[in-house]
DNA sequence: GTCTATAACGAGATAGAC
DNA sequence: GTCTATCTCGTTATAGAC
């Protein structure tokens, strides 16, 4: 019973994943707006049918693929992270940086369905967000660590941005100043803005020694956010 | 003649501004990748052959409209930058920033076609080029008026990074030091960032009051590049 | 010459009967 | 789970209207 239990989840599980993982080519091949039930089911010698059993939809075959990729950039980035524990601020925001950007060079169909077009008629349900955070928790946490010590720069607010930015602070990280949370927002936007130039080609025929140009831009991004 | 050339050329004008209008209904309802000739002809109430007259073929279409939406976002931001010829180099940046914003929410589909996800299978030729151009030529042209004065202020530049600025100053702007070259096309993909989070909706449920976030991150970005 | 319509191709998706 | 009949697509060749 219970192995044959276990066996019937690790087949489920194998199952599961080698419809992810054609659903991924799909990706590649064809965009998020093409991907089709039916051709990953053809490239899986099975019937469309049969797919239902793992995937109640398309739309829900979408969602398992954008938890993923979120999930596997954050994982990425928490491990720069870590990897760099011990190393100052700075260095450990570039680490950051710098594996986000490497993982979108190394899956850019999966950064494509996660930070760029939206599919049209498909809305990410709330199981999304847990895992779609998992980049600015990262960036968060090296300010928040960093701002231990004593009073680390933020640029001050205008007062039209005064009561968003105290609602950011309390939202994201209450030991932050509402200036810091600011920065820290903005700079979490910025950064996809230099990586997405890069992975959807709008660098191309401008910049040319990209690795350099972005280490650079990632450390003064690690400015803007008070680190020193 | 003359009149009969006229009405010709003025029929064909409207015809091709039909099918571009039609077009972009498509886009935004099916997406870019899904851009169909025969659903173009089919609400023109036209047969998708006759299509072929106006656009060689599907990918010259989809050609134009980037190019018109690369147009319409450049003319934008042109305008907003003359519209603040007098004031300080500050506020002409934050005005160009806030004027591709507003474009950007206005015409979020055009925006997902030229910034967003590439589409499969399609690859812009380089006819695209100048338009695309225009929107960072605005900014440059910014930047370029206010260094006249004395020096304004760019962070130095890593060893690594100063052949790759030299030559980034040399295609863009040579009356531009490299240091304020490489400030600039980081701020212009950051601008972007933060552009195409809120339109993708990454802000969705984290910045409310977006409009006064972009605005203290577009002013930031142009302490960035170096006006004061 | 300029345009539209008909018809067809080869490839692929889809719905439904079985 | 299989099969088939009917869709869609981009594209071309051709014929005829203005």
């Amino acid at each position: 019973m219970s192995t044959a239990q276990g066996a019937r989840a690790r087949a489920r599980r194998e199952v599961t994943a080698a419809i992810k993982e054609a659903a991924r080519r799909q990706l590649a091949a064809e965009g998020a707006a093409r991907l089709s039930l039916r051709a990953v089911a053809r490239e899986l010698g099975m019937v469309s049918s049969a797919l239902y059993r793992y995937f109640p939809s398309r739309d829900e075959l979408l969602t398992a693929l954008i938890i993923d990729a979120y999930d596997s950039v954050g994982e990425a980035a928490e491990r720069a992270r870590d990897a760099a524990a011990d190393a100052p601020p700075p260095a450990r925001w570039t680490a950051v940086c710098e594996a986000v950007r490497d993982w979108a060079l190394a899956h850019p169909h999966e950064y494509a369905l996660i930070y760029g077009s939206p599919v049209p008629g498909y809305s990410a349900p709330d199981t999304t967000v847990r895992a779609a955070a998992r980049v600015g928790m990262a960036l968060i946490g090296i300010v928040r660590d960093a701002h231990q010590g004593p009073g680390l720069t933020a640029p001050p607010l205008a007062a039209e941005l005064r009561p968003e930015a105290a609602r950011l602070a309390g939202d994201l990280a209450p030991d932050l100043s509402p200036e810091a949370a600011v920065a820290l927002v903005a700079a979490w936007a910025q950064l996809f803005g230099l990586v997405g130039f890069e992975v959807f080609g709008q660098f191309n025929r401008v910049v040319e020694n990209r690795e350099a140009f972005f280490r650079h831009a990632a450390a003064r991004l690690a400015e803007g956010v008070g680190l020193r």
